[in-house]
DNA sequence: TGTACATCAGTGAACGCGCGTTCACTGATGTAC
DNA sequence: TGTACATCAGTGAACGCGCGTTCACTGATGTAC
């Protein structure tokens, strides 16, 4: 692939990365150690310490990659969402990549936030900040930490209990009505009158 | 403790089990090892062996005990809840047992349920029910599927992101605060309206 | 354009470790007569 | 009550393994002149 396969690697860091999360996928947090990412970038095992200090260095750059490409992911879903139906759609886009990447979504989760990993923190800071905004957008004249705190705590456990097969997450369709129809629950409104929702209860 | 303390232990099966959820606290699933485990009860390194076939099933035995406590928490907290404040008490005490027992509840819901585990899988069925039957009670008159779906989600999203630090839990009082607001904001209702508020919206 | 040299990104041997698991064993317990 | 014996619950040595990390090293690259 590079130039010359040989002695450099051309860009080991990022082989590194792609290697961990395959690894995280295939075994789990388990299955990821630095030497097997070196085995699997086709590199000798101390090839990575020039690029990370230590394991736990990679997998903080590992969980930080997974947080932007959250964020790109619910982006994706609507870009600037300010409807029930719209945050639902986000809400599916996030439970989804969740089941998609299990072993990366558990590994961005699986402990607080490395205190010393100022990119993962803000990662995190990111995407808590993003849900916020998605609220406020959508419930304008509502207490927005409160709503926000629940909106993103109803996401993430269904996103975890799918993930950890407490609920019916055989087919993406079966995911996607059960995570629509949760958010709905939680604006109390059908899916139809949902997009009225906000305005017809401005005060609560 | 017991009679003789020299060749046999006494009631060893248990001793492993107390010394697994001790590492579970102290070091995480990762620090959980049958080795270890023997170490802290005091015994060889394969005297656990006597009553676990092999480590997969020690964690499934921890974490079926888990669930067991669990439930049994939530119970304490309310016997037969039928109101949303109610309902509200015994989402405190799923978070509180998660914030209290952390390592354990990772455990509980780290993977999927070993299918091949009859006692953890009848655990967290029991889980399950227990929930609905809870949101049924309290209102009877809507979907209790789709309702008890998102209670659930929604008080275990509380409670990963309590413990994965995305939330401030810094006390038990402001964790109590958010997942009060947090579930009268699911019920659309402040929190001195909140026993009224079933009978108030019978057909949603 | 060519050469000297600093720097960078790899190598590979080696360390000590803890792990799960097996095996043949042995000490303690309890039961049948 | 005493004894023979089966069974149960431990022991401890040993296996092979993969891990994180260190170290002195060397090959490739790029820059100054």
């Amino acid at each position: 692939m590079s130039p010359n396969d040989t002695y450099h690697h051309g860009d080991l860091r990022a082989a590194c990365l792609r290697a961990a999360r395959e690894l995280l996928e295939e075994d789990g947090s388990a299955g990821l150690s630095l030497r097997a990412v070196a085995r699997r970038a086709g590199v000798s095992a101390t090839a990575p310490y020039r690029h990370y200090a230590d394991r736990e260095a990679l997998v903080s750059a590992v969980a930080a990659e997974g947080y932007r490409e959250l964020a790109g992911h619910l982006a994706g879903a609507h870009p600037a969402p300010s409807t029930p139906d719209e945050l639902a759609a986000v809400a599916v886009a996030y439970v989804q990549f969740a089941l998609k990447h299990p072993g990366l979504f558990r590994a961005m989760f699986a402990e607080p936030c490395d205190p010393t990993s100022e990119e993962r923190v803000a990662a995190t800071a990111a995407i808590s900040e993003y849900v916020r905004g998605i609220v406020r957008a959508t419930f304008p004249d509502v207490d927005s930490d409160t709503l926000s705190t629940t909106v993103w705590a109803l996401v993430h456990g269904l996103a975890f209990l799918h993930l950890d097969g407490k609920l019916d997450a055989s087919t993406p369709e079966v995911v996607t009505t059960q995570v629509t129809a949760a958010v709905h629950a939680l604006f109390n409104a059908s899916p139809a009158m949902s997009t009225t929702a906000a305005a017809a209860r401005p005060g609560v």
